[in-house]
DNA sequence: ATAATAGTGTCTGTCAGACAATATCTA
DNA sequence: TAGATATTGTCTGACAGACACTATTAT
């Protein structure tokens, strides 16, 4: 690495957010309705500044507890890509790093004070829109791309889910997210039989209807092996 | 994304290359002497400023080309992560967008005009070492593991090949990279079978030695159904 | 009883690893 | 010839998907 140039144009590195949820049947995704410029009344991706005496991953987190105010420990929250081209704001030369957050069922987030709205959109539809402000769209793409692959070979699909969930729910997940339908007998086989993907629990519920299901907890493994393909 | 704040602290943007290749049975990273401060004489990736109107991945592969002037097209380049703890650079804040680049076993590098020396270095050397610039160590090792986790799921391992290899030569990139034996029937089996790993040539080689063994080409496929098991 | 979901058992084809056997070069 | 490596073939056990069947609840 060369020394310092003498005089750099400013940069600004932001922090954006692809928190990703499965509500309602749906693949979905948290965007807010910027209320200032540029790009005003479009949706986004909740994001903000780094802070000088902040690293990355804790700017991420305080900029999930801003926008949705969730338990940081519920949400699964990891480093996507960063994105640099010039011109992706017209303001300044901005450099942003992009994590995706997967989170269960939320409550409905409240607006951050810089948002005029936020809300839930279903993955297809943000994308469809087609006008999220600056690059978005592509890293909405990325993110989700990021996460349906993940669901591949780790045991992610567990952070979509309440901390005690049913077979089926986890299966609700797999099938919603890759848009697939799963044979539930032999999903059922796979999961409880892999290493470390879930931890039985004493309890039962009937929420799901029919014959009370098992509760399970998400194990401790961090990968699958074999993966579950898609 | 909130307004930009009034005064940024400034923020200096860096490219950072893990460098890695097959080399005599080992598995290498291209490390560079550092000639100025900060950590003069200690060891490094190559790396330098993202330039004003660059993108990141062009900047990514001028530094290539800088740094061991290959063929950029010979080369597999693809985003790292990002690291920005503060303090990571005693100069200023600085954060550092890492990629890695995957090459056939190259001439070896001439140093970079701000770099006292250049060469190749066993993995497990570098980061037995323990004394890399910056945080040069923990970068390292993310871009170890993520080539070793991108084996088994794409046809990476014919990047660190020379354009037309045979069966063998890309059976030894995995066992090198993954430090493990494996069957050279099975593998060869495998390989050949798996849709668009390797692509057939007519041409044949005795340069391992033993029967003639026939040269493949890289097919176009850009990821493996079902992975290789480590 | 009927409907709904949970969970187990079984069958069959495919594919993995183990390894025998054969092919074709160099020395 | 022996020695090295390439390539094909075969066996066997594990596991995938398909799906019959049983279990346990609500209505």
């Amino acid at each position: 690495m060369p020394a310092v140039p003498d005089a750099h144009p400013p940069v600004a590195v932001t922090v954006d957010l692809v928190v990703l949820t499965v509500r309602e049947e749906r693949f979905q995704v948290l965007l807010i309705r910027r209320g200032e410029e540029p790009f005003v009344g479009r949706w986004a991706l909740p994001g903000g500044f780094l802070r000088p005496e902040e690293d990355l991953a804790e700017a991420a987190g305080r900029e999930l507890q801003e926008e949705t105010s969730l338990p940081a420990d519920r949400v699964h929250l990891e480093q996507l890509a960063t994105y640099a081209a010039p011109g992706r704001d017209p303001r300044m030369r901005t450099v942003t790093v992009a994590y995706i957050a997967l989170a269960p069922d939320l409550p409905i987030p409240s607006a951050g004070t810089d948002a005029a709205d936020a809300r839930w959109w279903s993955v297809d539809d943000a994308l469809g829109e087609g006008d999220l402000a600056f690059d978005h769209a592509q890293i909405l793409r990325d993110g989700v791309e990021r996460a349906r692959a993940k669901l591949e070979y780790t045991p992610l699909a567990a952070a979509f889910c309440r901390s005690e969930f049913t077979i089926s729910e986890l299966r609700r997940v797999y099938e919603v997210v890759w848009g697939t339908a799963l044979d539930p007998r032999n999903f059922h086989r796979k999961v409880t039989k892999a290493d470390g993907f879930v931890q039985e629990t004493s309890d039962t519920t009937t929420r799901d209807g029919g014959r009370p299901a098992r509760l399970y907890r998400a194990g401790q493994a961090t990968t699958l092996h074999p993966p579950l393909l898609r």
